[in-house]
DNA sequence: CGACTTCTGAGTCAACTTGTCTCATAAGAT
DNA sequence: ATCTTATGAGACAAGTTGACTCAGAAGTCG
């Protein structure tokens, strides 16, 4: 099928993304209606309806367009790349719109499958990915992995998740240290403290 | 005042409360309008408009017969009694109604102040306790507590909160061990393992 | 450049929801 | 038995939702 190059399309297309997207950071997913859209992208309230005739496919398309946080392949090695990997998931919870998507997915009503569906894909994601890194540190000697692994992801995110929903405030590096901690024993070969972090990851969005 | 004694009233109000809770249990906070709740509730629309002109009052007047978990007042040894609480928060946080009451206060839209205060409160509550346990337990030379206590809160707590609202799942005894263990060092004067956790408490409320 | 195709925005319309009010009635108080 | 008062049914205006039409503008292509 031709490519929907046509630019009018793809200018009203975005502004209503974007509109979509400010009004659910600024009010929730209720405002997403519409009328609202239509009023703040300054575009016909029929052109919403063309585009996206249900309003909870608007919702979800709005919020595919905020790219959630989560983890790479890991990299050895890993103690310094995932400090890094949690900081960059610390910092992005503190952005609004990735704060009004995460809130969003985790009320994921019973009335909307998709959003629950897309909760469902992020937290295995970013488990299967976080078990791999923890995984491969073990066999590169680095870690010695305690407890039971799959109860990783609740140590290791949780706490950045009660700080961007229950008790907003800035994670400190020695938060991100004691999280590291809980995985299990790290055998540093090196006194690598201070690795070098710097770079502000842009965002990365699921496969 | 004469203390509204009638009835009607009181069956009215219990009625309208209960229906309001199964909707927002069911279907989120959206689901909370005066038709709804009166449709469900078996009572007449105005008679809703009565009691809760604003829709917004209903829903947290619902929301606060909802006991939310916290932790009550530290008891020596700390570490059972620490155990007990995360037990009976995880246990909690399993419960349709509390998580239904957890999510919407997270999502604590800007519209809505009065929620954006009770969660505040919440988390307030919760960190004020649990940091006087972690004093207490110090005091008592039962712990060495582990960087910022500040952050303890979110150490402990936030895991419960991601098994509740990312990763559905059970919190094993084994993740509560671990939660505890990320506040510090524990002196165990001996191994007190498997100390007795049979009363299923009742939920408590807040100040 | 000019003819064509397609998207847009304004507007109309019925169905529905919201908030307010009225009133006969039944439940409770005295 | 009578007086009070909450209730439920319904009427009502105002606003929202979803669906449709149509002239005209924007873009494409010969």
């Amino acid at each position: 099928m031709a490519d929907t190059t046509d630019p009018r399309v793809t200018r009203s297309r975005e502004a209503i993304l974007a509109a979509a997207r400010e009004l659910l950071r600024e009010e929730g997913p209720p405002a997403v209606t519409h009328q609202r859209v239509a009023a703040r992208a300054g575009v016909g309230r029929a052109t919403v309806y063309r585009h996206w005739p249900r309003p909870e496919q608007l919702l979800t398309d709005a919020m595919a367009d905020v790219p959630m946080p989560f983890f790479l392949a890991p990299a050895t090695p890993v103690r310094p790349w995932l400090e890094r990997q949690l900081r960059v998931l610390a910092d992005q919870l503190a952005l609004p719109d990735v704060l009004a998507v995460t809130t969003t997915l985790v009320q994921g009503a019973r009335s909307q499958p998709q959003i629950t569906t897309r909760r469902d894909r992020l937290a295995t994601t970013i488990g299967r990915q976080l078990r791999a890194a923890l995984t491969l540190a073990e066999q590169a000697g680095e870690l010695r992995v305690a407890g039971d692994s799959r109860d990783a992801p609740a140590l290791m995110i949780g706490p950045l998740l009660y700080r961007g929903l229950l008790e907003p405030g800035p994670v400190s590096d020695d938060l991100i240290d004691r999280l590291l901690d809980a995985a299990g024993t790290w055998t540093t070969d090196g006194p690598a403290e201070d690795p070098p972090r710097e770079t502000p990851h842009p965002p990365t969005t699921e496969p």
